[in-house]
DNA sequence: GCCGGGGTCCACCGGTCGGTGGACCCCGTG
DNA sequence: CACGGGGTCCACCGACCGGTGGACCCCGGC
């Protein structure tokens, strides 16, 4: 099972049972691929990451506890030098620029077949950036118009609203007047491309600007 | 690898091939379980089921074209002795229902434990069902009120509020008066327990009355 | 210093929404 | 048949929301 003294090692973070077995089965069969530890969650996966330096970290970014992107940029913090790919089902334009931000250097989905997924492993280990081609676009369209992300007071507001508060309620809690909710809210629909507050919680939701409990 | 001649021959239909690997790897282990095929999707998933007529099908239920709950009718149709596993990610109240509506004999979770899996399996071979704890606690508070369940013209009423539209232009599409489309609302604010319409979307999304595309 | 831009704040209209009251139709039961 | 309940339909208020116009503050650049 084990691997040549050069092959690429690698470390498996995800919580599902049936996915760690699953990548460590495709993986297992190629001989200079080595998977070398399975997390259940962030935090054994830095803990992991400390103990066996692996080449490449293949990461899930829903976990319990510390999530995917937490755990990249501490791995990353203390082994710049280690390879993130992130592996994940979701692919909503925030989940993607947050894998970025933090580090990553791929982002590929699940549904990823057997082999571009061992290339992909590979090309990680020898540096390059690898990401699923539904990603790259979206990043692109995502780093184009940096114009569309929302101010820290513009999020508070959308998630009032996705609470379902009136405007009345959200000024409260946030102690400000309610026509100064609704400016914010304007905005808010000017960087959503929306002319309705339940349109805007939606969209929000699609793009994964707010988190669904 | 294959196992003997009493063995329960499985069937695995997901989309993700990561998964599928990890579920043969998990169930491969055991000699009295046999996994006899793979499907990629719902339309293969029916297909080999005439095919191979298994024991017991692990059922994703996102899957392009025909979807789990779909293959699952057709095969169950056709195969009445089958037994149906659904094994997925999401566990939402409506993804529930409609499985079970639909003949499943069982509803996992893709965190479920090897262990745990594998003696599921065994237990849907035999019979009898098998559900995760978290989704039989919502299967019975969803049976336990029925008269929440929305109506087709609430429903399409409910779709046009998420996708933005006003009363009046919901009217419109529908053919009625924008007051009739405010009183389906208020019975649907009624049976979702919320009092505005962003909330009766976000929480329609949450429960999945409603699809996010 | 001054100017400009981004972020945050607020007051005032017109249209829309949330809520009440009531009508019709269909279908199954007593 | 009569009755009742569920589903669908509609008209009318009061309150709220979507939009405009403008103010303040902070910070960085010329």
């Amino acid at each position: 099972m084990s691997a040549g003294p050069d092959a690429v090692r690698v470390l498996v973070a995800d919580d599902h049972p049936v996915v760690r077995a699953g990548i460590v089965g495709l993986l297992g069969g190629e001989p200079d691929l080595d998977v070398v530890g399975e997390a259940g969650d962030g935090e054994q996966a830095v803990t992991l990451a400390d103990e066996l330096t692996p080449d490449v970290v293949l990461m899930d970014l829903r976990m319990p506890g510390l999530d995917g992107t937490g755990a990249t940029q501490r791995i990353l913090a203390a082994h710049p030098e280690v390879r993130v790919v992130v592996l994940t089902t979701y692919e909503t334009d925030a989940d993607i620029l947050r894998a970025v931000e933090a580090g990553a250097t791929g982002y590929l989905l699940k549904d990823t077949p057997r082999d571009d997924l061992v290339a992909a492993v590979r090309a990680a280990a020898r540096g390059e950036t690898v990401l699923a081609p539904s990603v790259a676009r979206r990043l692109v369209t995502q780093v184009r118009r940096p114009d569309e992300r929302l101010t820290p007071r513009e999020l508070e507001v959308l998630a009032g609203v996705a609470r379902g508060g009136s405007n009345a309620q959200i000024g409260a809690e946030l102690f400000i007047a309610e026509a100064t909710v609704k400016t914010h809210l304007l905005r808010v629909f000017a960087k959503l491309g929306v002319d309705d507050r339940t349109r805007a919680v939606t969209v929000a939701l699609e793009r994964g600007i707010l988190r669904q409990p």
